[in-house]
DNA sequence: CGGACGATTAAACGCTTGTTTAATCGTTAT
DNA sequence: ATAACGATTAAACAAGCGTTTAATCGTCCG
């Protein structure tokens, strides 16, 4: 299997090469990168994160997160685009809301799990 | 409780203002992405994930992804600055393997889950 | 129609970040 | 000591990203 050994054995050749397989992998270790790269940024989390727990228009998440507009639409447009949120127009507002996708989930339970909201009340809702 | 109402009421203003308060708590948000950050990029997770399931020197762990060793040194001292990693020297050779603590462990978590690696033969080993 | 309102887009700006190249540091061995 | 080797650091560069301002689009109502 293996093609050219490593500079240095260390006695965990076999088990190394094994990792090597994987790591070979690299769209998908770039997909994870780019899944974490989505909540990397601290206004994208707290949108993605409030828009876990509740559907809201554009003005109303501006306003709650004291972010402007411009800037929260932005935001909306990459995560909508990858797929973790969904949006609904009702006149003149647009809601948002997380997406109902694995991935989603994946990333609000992380993002929960960092973010360590211990006493939260919203914690096992929804 | 609520200082100022939002521009618009849904009907959910009081869940919403709950979860306002929480927004509020803007540095866990900072620590929570700045987490994020740190595997959004493809060079490091692969580098991080590696090291959760071995030990291995910079020569190797280039060899192994294929980077330069300077840029295998400038993503490790990040990810050893923030705690992931660990490092040990031994003779001329510096080891690096993943921290023995809870976020590193959260993050390599929920690494294995957006990685989706079916099969993988290293899944609950360590 | 035309104005008001909410949302989006475009352009511009500054900042951060990952990689490369070259130089330097630390350790070992001759 | 000096040479070799592994690792780190520094400087430079390009590319990407988040925010702001201003302009535009879409919908509703007078």
């Amino acid at each position: 299997m293996s093609v050219k050994a490593l500079p240095h054995d260390h006695g965990n050749a076999g088990r190394v090469e094994q990792i090597k397989d994987i790591l070979e992998n690299t769209e998908k270790f770039a997909a994870a990168a780019e899944a974490m790269s989505l909540l990397s940024d601290m206004s994208r989390l707290r949108i993605f994160w409030l828009l876990c727990h509740c559907e809201e228009c554009v003005l109303n998440i501006s306003a709650i997160t004291g972010m402007s507009s411009p800037a929260v639409s932005h935001h909306l447009r990459i995560l909508r685009e990858a797929g973790l949120l969904v949006s609904r127009r009702d006149g003149k507002e647009v809601y948002y809301c997380a997406a109902d996708t694995a991935r989603s989930r994946e990333l609000h339970a992380a993002a929960e799990r960092l973010l360590q909201l211990e006493g939260c009340p919203l914690h096992g809702e929804d």
